[in-house]
DNA sequence: TCAATAGTGTCTATTAGACAGTATACC
DNA sequence: GGTATACTGTCTAATAGACACTATTGA
């Protein structure tokens, strides 16, 4: 249970060699933290009958400064030597949405070491799923500008070579972000790279028109990440108001998904995942539909 | 494409901006990275007729310095400023086994303030499975001694509390690390808050008796995460031998899992990620077994 | 009335669980 | 022969996919 009081090879107890520990003895990296926040919203239709579009949005500023100045990039910052990386996380989620107390996961943590061109940067990248309802953005102090910009995600080409002993896969994913006059794109190839028992996989940067630093890797493994935990857990549910229809539950689901669902299987999948309301929409140039909430007393996985 | 020639406020650069840049004005945390190697080895039986006995195994050394003198602790080391987070677990991997190019991948970086006691460390977690029959471990430098432990993972209790809106379950988690006379045991509570839709895992150490750090937190994590992986991916081949019987993979799944599984459906949920051979085991005290190879060629998930 | 969406019923195909039963080596 | 494991057949239950059908509103 408790720690005996063990001396090293000096003699020294664990409190003096603490004590006298020297924490500066070697060069280090800066560590950083780069968010992906995640949203759905609607865009209004023309034909009053239609049900709102919805698409899939992420939160990107623009650089106002070197490097990358002009530049769109993930809001993040550096890590403080006295708060933890979650709390790096919150701190830099509050500052450009204010808005606390939303699903955050962390993704994966990005060491490669020319990353940063200022110096050695590691950085770990965390999701957060946020309902748009509740959002008022704001541009912090480092970003010239924050906005939300529509994520497309297409898988260009998927090709395969047989190797001895295994195989290479490369994808090539066109990701578009998009706001009003602004569309950025680029083009990240993923490689699985199966020898073996060994299955490894890469991404690199192969077109990029507008985003800082190595964040449209982020944005690709993140958007991967998405597709594959709505799959098999209920974090779609943080990108939804506290009431709405199976239908927009749906549709949530397909953008997420790029593909389109039958409406029956999908109704018995998330059953129990929901729960009625006595409500209902109002005021549709169609039948009104029930509203559901998000059953959290569920017995979940 | 490519990047403008911009100017910040200051007129400058980005090349400028770089060449004046200033690396050294904050105090950052260290980088280290923790690797948490299994293998499947096994244990002889008294029975001729009985099949070994299979156990996870999981590598530790014995520190040689402070903080932890003499406590176990998830070889590991410093990260340096030229070389990438992986290179790091690839070097560290490496030196405690003497192999190389076997699966590895990035779980969770852990960035909690207190963790370490000598100064702010960062350290992101590796997992790497390997087959035993590759192996030859030996201790590094920072090592008095390195060697595998049978791993024992047993959820003791389960409790659940409604709150307004949610509700949190608490599970408490043995974890017993054994080598033949050294019993090594530890409780990790793991916390899982629901409130709305916000859902948040925490996990804390309730007993611990000779880990060293937060490893005990990493090891139920990677547990964890290795049961869920073997479910719906097929890293579980990385802990197999080149040619294995179907009834050893079973008894794999099942160790890793916790729970034992029907033959007839294990074999069809399996069958099309593995090839027959024409080989067969032999000089068992029963009918003898085919012997299979992992299907690296087939079209995967 | 009709466009558009909401929602249900049901057939079929596939998959998972359970268990009985047969097969085969070696001491 | 008997023990321990290898392997298959088949019934049943649960789940997923497909599609047809009915229901309901506001302009």
């Amino acid at each position: 249970m408790s720690r005996e009081p063990v001396t090293d090879r000096k003699g020294l107890t664990e409190e003096q060699f603490l004590q006298g520990y020297d924490a500066g003895m070697y060069e280090r990296p800066s560590v950083t933290v780069d968010m992906l926040i995640f949203t759905v919203m609607e865009r209004e239709q023309d034909n009053y009958r239609k049900l709102p579009e919805k698409s899939l949005q992420l939160l990107l500023i623009q650089r106002g400064e070197h490097p990358f100045l002009g530049q769109w990039a993930l809001p993040g910052g550096f890590v403080s030597v006295d708060e933890s990386l979650e709390d790096a996380a919150r701190r830099e989620l509050y500052s450009e949405t204010n808005i606390d107390n939303v699903y955050m996961e962390q993704l994966f943590t990005w060491g490669e070491v020319g990353r940063d061109p200022r110096m050695r940067v590691i950085s770990s990248s965390y999701m957060a799923l946020v309902d748009r309802t509740a959002l008022h953005v704001q541009a912090g102090d480092d970003a010239a500008d924050a906005d939300w910009f529509e994520v497309g995600y297409e898988v260009l080409e998927s090709s395969r070579k047989e190797l001895a002993g295994g195989y290479v896969q490369e994808e090539r994913i066109r990701l578009t972000l998009h706001k009003e006059e602004i569309a950025l794109t680029g083009v990240v190839s993923r490689t699985e790279t199966v020898q073996g028992h060994v299955r490894r996989v890469q991404r690199e940067i192969a077109e990029n028109n507008g985003f800082a630093f190595d964040h449209l890797k982020m944005i690709q493994y993140a958007i991967e990440r998405l597709r594959g935990k709505v799959e098999y857990t209920d974090i779609i549910f943080n990108l939804m108001p506290p009431l709405f229809t199976l239908s927009e539950l749906q549709r949530v689901y397909e953008i997420i998904l790029g593909r389109e669902l039958l409406a029956p299987a999908f109704r018995r999948k998330i059953a129990d995942s929901v729960a009625e309301t006595a409500e209902y929409t109002k005021d549709a140039g169609h039948r009104p539909s029930k509203l559901y909430r998000y059953r959290v007393d569920r017995d979940s996985n």
